[in-house]
DNA sequence: CGACGGGTCGGGAAAAACTCCCGACCGGTC
DNA sequence: GACCGGTCGGGAGTTTTTCCCGACCCGTCG
């Protein structure tokens, strides 16, 4: 039984070498304890889903690495956060993009720590999450000040007007090389900016990009 | 208002006489109404673009004459079919060429008449063009059945088991690698089922694809 | 004024994705 | 048993995407 000042913690990375440092640095904290250690997404969602519910949560905290392979790390974020909003999720990446920033905060997390800080970085960010609001890590906190305004003003506000022009003959299924003549450009730049969009969108294929100009209306539907 | 059987009827000629010859023609029959004329492509995109989301669409069956000057009635049946993807198209046009045919087809048109047929023909088909499937005018039924073999019998038809697994989740926007772990396949298999995929259905990029799957309605919303 | 930052455009080079072709295996069918 | 379609993945080449970079233009600010 952990004494009622514990501060349960999670740890969701599909590096075993990494949880097991980082369970080692959690716990020489008397009063933090890795509770759980997930390789992926769908361990990390069936063991929450097994939680007693009468019992109350057995977890605190979770520690997620955004690195993994694909999007389930952020997808996982969303799903947990929607399904057991108490959860402090503390996002713990080495992306730091304030695209990425901005998804991660949107999505529902509690916070977002670097893999560049310092390890104590990451201790004293378990102990904030559990209070209110938002904890950034120094490191980015500068970012975060042009972050803030990005979670109320949507990621698209910031693509340039060149850039929304070619969104716009992407989500019509246009092919870069096609673009490139429309536009008179080279296929080349064409690409740079399906890049750039992709990145501010913070959208990793066609389809995401789709479903994101469709969501967001941005073009007449 | 019009009863719940009446066709409305969106007619896109650039000539003037002509679209008042089809409206006449049209609205001799009671279960036919012309909601509007346009004079060129913007004109019918911006009208259609004016419908209040709320109350669903305002027209049934765009009459479309692709001798517009320029690409922009092909143009503007690829836009309204990927936006609008339940209005009927009807194209109607003295081109009768089976690759004009062929494009339009795969643009989305859901009928071809040429302006050699028949008065009748034109009205015949506003009607059929509201069934499923897809209308074609007899003078070039002939030259084009294999084309129409083509489209009646969906592409899609041709799809293994397994590769309709893959487009599943092509569709939902999961990447070739992801798509591999969830079915425990080599990325380079599931890739190779992408290409397959492409080419039977006959798209080219991600966009196209997503495209047909919700003209076919082939996975739910 | 000149410094600065943002937007535009595209080259170079490496990485990732896609394509085409192939062989192996399996399960039906004729 | 021969054949065929489906499944699975390797090899190898091509194309696309990505990341980094430099050039240029223009407006703003000190």
């Amino acid at each position: 039984m952990t004494s009622l000042n514990t501060i349960r913690v999670m740890l969701v990375d599909d590096h075993a070498v990494v949880r097991a440092g980082y369970r080692r640095l959690l716990e020489l904290e008397p009063d933090l304890v890795v509770v759980a250690e997930c390789a992926d997404a769908d361990a990390a969602y069936d063991l929450l889903q097994r939680q007693p519910a009468s019992a109350g949560p057995l977890v605190d905290v979770m520690v997620l690495d955004l690195s993994m392979p694909g999007r389930s790390g952020l997808d996982l974020l969303r799903r947990v956060t929607l399904r057991w909003p108490s959860l402090r999720v503390l996002v713990f990446t080495m992306h730091d993009s304030a695209a990425m920033v901005s998804q991660c905060l949107r999505a529902g997390a509690s916070g977002f720590v670097t893999k560049s800080s310092q390890p104590e970085e990451l201790v004293l960010a378990v102990r904030q999450v559990m209070g209110q609001g938002i904890v950034l890590s120094d490191d980015i906190a500068a970012t975060v000040r042009h972050v803030l305004d990005d979670v109320t003003t949507p990621p698209h506000a910031q693509l340039s007007p060149r850039e929304f022009d070619v969104l716009r003959f992407l989500v019509e299924g246009l092919a870069v090389e096609q673009i490139a003549e429309r536009l008179k450009l080279s296929s080349k730049t064409v690409a740079n900016y399906q890049t750039m969009i992709r990145q501010k969108l913070g959208v990793a294929n066609a389809v995401e990009l789709l479903r994101y100009a469709r969501q967001h209306r941005l073009f007449p539907e």
